[in-house]
DNA sequence: TATGAATGAGAATTCATTCAT
DNA sequence: TATGAATGAATTCTCATTCAT
């Protein structure tokens, strides 16, 4: 939703288009490597090969730019989730299709997982909210495969899908920030990750179950 | 370690010892308040009831007082968790605790949680490089556990005790940091989400296991 | 060499350009008057009609604004005593041109007369070297004329073209401080300073010459 | 005139007046290598072995210090140079006694003698009053010498004492500076200068005299 | 007197945002 | 629409000076 009002042709609106992505593009580049304090307009403007005012066109403020990102960002994350699980109906490939699509996301897209991963624990009340409602449908789709899983047995009763959830989004994205972190990484590490993280999930670590009870 | 120079009376050494963690606590106030960047100096001045020179007295800069914080915190929050399981030695006992330990720093001082959590994923390379130590010796504490479960055959043979360490980690500040930031927090809340994570790494969530594998 | 990247339009060009030199004029102004330190960048800007940040738009920082005028007043001051003794092949109606270029000077731009006598001796090793070189051209130009005259019989053989072009430095530098810093100043004073300082190289002060060697 | 009052014990007086000059010789010393506004109070504190807090017992302030040191190193250079004339008849020679007086100055105290020359110039009108007065005493008595060699014939008729007094002093003093200024000096340097601008003062540079004249 | 920790006014600099072209 | 120079509010940090001990 570009805002500069334009003449409704149809070349002005690709053009406007285009140039509205251009920058959201470069702001993602340059809020994933630097963080959104460090990161300036200007740098921004110049990743985008536009004038510093012209951001101002699209864009109410450096906040809104931050948020737009955020929504387009996720928006599409979500839909590319629902894609994913559509023909899916075992919820255990359910929630291997999770792992593996939020793995995949770093290994396609790893300015975004940095992004996601930064900016979703600034410190900004209104950053929050914003972050929230979209993840809340994200992480919405999770919780749905989960409880599939409790209703249809193949998953224990006695555990709350919201906690799950959380774990495992927890588990996931740190894994994917130190992976995107480290400049020698390998897509086979990831995916290695992504069976360790599956089996952990089904099976636990432990050699015996139903020990844990007896612990402290 | 305060740098004013001071007469070494045990007077001087502990007025001045003193202001230095009232600094410290307001900074990891303020800090986990509103992060890094939105707190400015002389609001951190104002909550340790100090002038905003006197900040420069006891840290080189904004950055020295982020770091000093972090180390300070971090070198406490470690050897914390060295204390705690100095007599353990069953590794499931032993992962009960580590959890355990960590929800629980997360209860008795929510600030330094969410303090942690966001700062550690700061875009900042000189900040990660200073975090990266402390926390190597933490999740390093977490490892050597690990490893022990293996080697004494209660934990499976065939999982990454590094990448373990890494989603365990990723899992228990996702939720520490849900937790925190719910403003009708509840302690017991947590408590069950260690349970919860307890019984999870333990046994997994599948009914049956061993069929993880035939999935996609 | 102003800094904003600027279409390269003559018209935009032109207005940098004008900008640019307007703060450097301004900073001339106010250097002279108050010394490098007890100058604010806000009394320059207010001088220049700008925003304070507007002055680095053109210059890195304060110091940058120094040096940058240094460098700009000094090419002019040399080009310019260049071409004043462009046409001359007398040694002694050269010195006699260095002096009155020197007074001259003062006369046309106190400013820039106070603002060199200042600067010059400021004690700081980096501003130093930078007046050195172009004081070292300044100076060259006078030593030439000097050496000429030796070579030519009309000098004494017996002295420094060095240490003189130092003496002659030193005495028309004071002179010219002490004429600007008078508030009564009239330009037939220096005139009258040229003459005598004049007389005093060529003959001295001595009635008899040959005398001073008795001398203790 | 240390300002502490102080129990009027001989003891006392001679401690105080001792802590005095300690002060103002680190100041000196500092003020020299730093220029006045990069010396700073604690730096001067440090290098004369008192605490900061001290300095303001001796001194109103920075400016006062400045003044004060100005006013003790003038007097004292005023009075020696009167004791170096005071036997002297030909004015011939009290011109030598003056330049040789001035250098052996920078020789013996090469840094009161770069204070004076970076000092003398700070364009301050309050320091510049403070300085005119002392610095009219010194060039008072060669203006003296001066006036003797006129009307003693010894010297020519027509020319300023004044002027000549300020031409002399910026020669000196210029030339002291150079000198000063250059790590790899040698007394003898400074000896030849004396020698050369003795010889310039009384004879000239011209090998014929009375050709000025006749130049433009 | 002497100390040096504490103060806070003051200055340089940055950078999001505006606006004339 | 697009530009990018100009703005000036906001922030970090310094350091002369004070004052409790």
């Amino acid at each position: 939703m570009p805002r500069p009002k334009n003449l409704d042709t149809p070349e002005g609106r690709r053009r406007r288009e285009e140039k509205y992505q251009r920058i959201l593009d470069a702001s993602l580049r340059i809020f994933s490597r630097k963080g959104f304090f460090e990161s300036k307009i200007s740098e921004i403007a110049e990743e985008a090969g536009v004038a510093d005012g012209t951001i101002y066109l699209y864009f109410k403020n450096k906040d809104d730019l931050l948020i737009s990102l955020f929504e387009a960002k996720l928006e599409s994350v979500n839909s590319g989730l629902r894609a994913s699980l559509i023909s899916v109906s075992d919820p255990r490939q359910g929630l291997s299709r999770i792992i593996e699509y939020h793995l995949n996301l770093a290994i396609t897209d790893p300015d975004l997982a940095t992004f996601i991963t930064h900016e979703l624990r600034r410190s900004n009340k209104f950053m929050k909210d914003y972050a929230k409602e979209q993840l809340a449908d994200y992480l919405g789709q999770w919780q749905r495969v989960l409880e599939e899983g409790k209703a249809s047995g193949v998953f224990h009763q006695n555990f709350s899908t919201s906690i799950a959830k959380h774990v495992l989004f927890g588990a996931l994205d740190y894994a994917c920030g130190i992976w995107v972190n480290n400049p020698n990484r390998d897509a086979g590490d990831l995916v290695e990750v992504g069976h360790q993280l599956t089996s952990l999930m089904f099976d636990g670590l432990a050699t015996q179950s139903g020990t844990s009870e007896t612990l402290q």
